[in-house]
DNA sequence: ATAAATAATTATCATATGATATTTTTTTAT
DNA sequence: ATAAAAAAATATCATATGATAATTATTTAT
């Protein structure tokens, strides 16, 4: 199929800015209040929109007319600003990249540099509370974020466009610090395959309480994951950790 | 929209007898070898290729035509056998609860009766390992059976038709009865919160190397979970639950 | 103030999808 | 062997979807 690639022109306006709710995404029409051009907060209006879709319904089933519904947009501004489905599809996963990264590379940094410089089990444990109370945070309580680790989820269970940036940028490496710690803890210098399942049991574990999980909403009585729920799923994963501590090996 | 409910005749033939595979699901065509009546082959030819196909890629991101391609059918057969797109989603919630059910009932039931007969710690212990270990089997090994496992596990983080029946049947009991063994590990009488967090953790993480989850799969370097992916999985959660018992509370 | 550029809207198209009607083939009953 | 019933296949329909063209509104630059 081919395109004149003159219409191509909108696709990138300016980006990153404060971006008040109305229709749900979008601000009234024609206003620009806040003084930037109007473009930038469509865009977003629509990526976040896109976020929230794509993650609980995936791609195959989310149309775009939701979508634009639901950013309080028309239907063919998806292909103005992203140029087709596939074109929005891989933009939200540079949006999350950007947004989901961000919050964690900071102690993902620190625990990389320490664990690099030689940790005791101890420090060892401690980096990695941190590390699972950092994902938890941005998982459970973040409302924004947590759409976006439904997203992120979903593309890991059923790969579609965005699977390679993903599981390159975030998961893989999440998994490979996690057992990495993990290793440590139980008082060993590199990972075997136990460190990795842990690893990968832990963070699925926290996966199990993002808000949009409704069935572990439901099973706990809760109405949303909020503090109390990250506490306790913490709480939890800190016995573990604690588990192998005392362990001798 | 009316329906003449004459063309409904076919919907229901007798069911419940092997399977052969084919046309990857179904034989060769208009050749009835078992001597049962060709319908029921063909019901169920449809049935294994759809709770594949909606386990997979969700109920609106699978086409009827599809599933009957992979079912080795014509698409109109779909609505010949069970009344639509709606009706062969329900059916197989039906036919997964049969299926999934069934293996792990027997287990379940001897947990529960053991339970309430009153365990010792070291008891329960025993009994939380049996059951876990019959998930995992049924989730992990068994082909087919984790294909259910699949569709079981979309329909709990995105509710749709089979929701209700899924999570009264099999979720909802599954973790309580996994609380309550947890709670006697523990060393107390009955269950509180945690219980139910490290129950739907434990079960979380089972999922999450079911062999439809690639990037578990992929990180663990593994071509398919099998026997040894078990194992492993197996032996976390038996660490997990020899922590228990050590603690004294 | 006006023209050019950008953004948003409406109208429409080709294709895909679930469903249905019709026809053909196979099986079963007599 | 033949007729009736059941199963399977083909043809087709109305609707939904992603995409595009054409039009209108708004903003920006002069």
């Amino acid at each position: 199929m081919l395109r004149n690639t003159s219409w191509h022109r909108g696709i990138r306006p300016n980006e990153d800015f404060p971006m008040p709710a109305k229709n749900r995404y979008k601000q009234a029409q024609w206003r620009s209040d806040s003084g930037y051009s109007k473009s930038a907060e469509t865009r977003k209006a629509i990526l976040r929109a896109a976020i929230e879709a794509f993650g609980k319904t995936g791609y195959g089933a989310t149309t775009t007319r939701q979508i634009a519904a639901a950013a309080g947009v028309n239907q063919p501004a998806i292909n103005y600003y992203f140029g087709g489905k596939d074109g929005l599809y891989k933009a939200c996963t540079d949006e999350i990249l950007a947004n989901f990264v961000g919050p964690l590379a900071e102690v993902a940094q620190q625990a990389l540099a320490a664990a690099e410089a030689g940790l005791d089990r101890k420090g060892a444990a401690r980096q990695l509370q941190e590390l699972l109370s950092a994902l938890a945070d941005v998982m459970i309580r973040s409302e924004q974020v947590s759409e976006a680790a439904g997203f992120v989820g979903r593309e890991m269970r059923e790969p579609g466009l965005a699977y390679q940036a993903l599981y390159q940028n975030l998961w893989a490496p999440g998994i490979e610090l996690a057992a990495r710690l993990i290793a440590t803890v139980k008082g060993r210098p590199d990972t075997d395959a136990a460190d990795r399942v842990d690893a990968i049991m832990m963070i699925s574990g926290i996966a199990a309480f993002v808000p949009g999980q409704s069935v572990s909403m439901r099973i706990m009585g809760w109405q949303e994951a909020g503090d109390a729920g990250k506490a306790l799923v913490l709480t939890r994963l800190s016995a573990q950790i604690d588990g192998w501590m005392s362990s001798p090996k």
